[in-house]
DNA sequence: CGTTACACCTGAGGGC
DNA sequence: TGCCCTCAGGTGTAAC
């Protein structure tokens, strides 16, 4: 489920539940390669620790902690990160308490794929990382640690003027979207969000990153920005696969452009069908008509 | 070095 | 009902 958009939503939904807050105890599932740092060195380390505040770079997370560590997150493809198991809330701040909604508070049975689950002092709601497929990742930094998946990012897709784009488009024949994908460019456009942006700027999805001239790619990324942040604004629904009790999947049909529009007519009423061919293994959808 | 193919996992949905 | 196939919002790595 996660691009920018869902990861920064969940970051601020989530942030005054671990900002201030002081971990009792820590739950995992058995070692395995979402865990980038073993699961009993992540228990032991992170027991007792405070943690300061909650930041995001691209898509992923990283919390601060008192002991100068950061445990850094990232939810690939499935992950979720969310509050359960209040116990006693009117132990937690009011902020605290502001920030949890009504629909997590219900009781909350982890299952085999509730990888990493904390507890805290205050005897408030667990923070729980659940992901069915693993392709998520957990890693805590030693006091000044790095680590190269973070330090290749590029600047924050929010953050980018469209300069960091095109210094990166000028030589590459790779398709524009290949390139708005790659993490050491901008930092946080996945695949919805890229096939938006391109619509929106009217650049087909298919042409040579280095015919795309400086303007374009200044569009490119202000058309990716406003898409992001309109969907923050929205709380991330409009990409989420959130079914809402009537059945209908809420603001995803009212937002989306093209994504998932295969066959279907383009939302500028040009007349012409979304197109959809593979780039990098993804799939892609575009208007023959309005992207050049 | 740039680019592409594949691997890592699980679950949902369609066709038969 | 079950089987088999394809597809999915991500990314590290091997190989050309």
């Amino acid at each position: 489920m996660p691009e920018l958009p869902e990861v920064e939503v969940t970051r601020r939904g989530i942030a005054p539940l671990l900002e201030k807050r002081t971990i009792a105890a820590v739950h995992t599932t058995a070692s395995s390669y979402f865990f980038l740092t073993p699961p009993r060195i992540l228990r032991k380390r992170l027991r007792g620790r405070r943690v300061l505040a909650l930041t995001r770079h691209g898509k992923y997370l990283r919390a601060s902690l008192d002991s100068g560590e950061t445990l850094v997150l990232h939810l690939g493809m499935t992950g979720q990160l969310f509050a359960a198991g209040a116990t006693s809330v009117r132990l937690l701040s009011a902020r605290a308490r502001a920030a949890l909604e009504p629909e997590e508070q219900p009781a909350f049975r982890p299952d085999l794929h509730t990888h990493l689950r904390l507890s805290f002092r205050d005897g408030g709601p667990e923070v729980v990382f659940r992901d069915v497929r693993k392709f998520g990742k957990v890693l805590l930094l030693a006091p000044g640690g790095t680590d190269p998946r973070v330090e290749k990012l590029g600047v924050d897709a929010l953050a980018a003027t469209g300069e960091e784009l095109f210094a990166a488009a000028r030589r590459r024949r790779i398709p524009i979207k290949t390139l708005l994908l790659d993490q050491s460019v901008l930092a946080g456009i996945g695949n919805i969000y890229a096939d938006e942006g391109l619509f929106l700027a009217g650049v087909r999805p298919t042409r040579p990153s280095r015919r795309v001239s400086r303007a374009r790619c200044r569009a490119v990324a202000a058309a990716c920005r406003r898409v992001m942040l309109r969907s923050i604004e929205t709380g991330g629904s409009s990409i989420s696969d959130y079914v809402s009790p009537s059945g209908s999947d809420g603001a995803y049909q009212d937002e989306r452009r093209v994504y998932a529009r295969t066959g279907r007519l383009c939302r500028n009423g040009c007349g012409a069908r979304i197109r959809r061919v593979v780039l990098g293994q993804r799939a892609t959808h575009y208007c023959p008509k309005c992207q050049t």
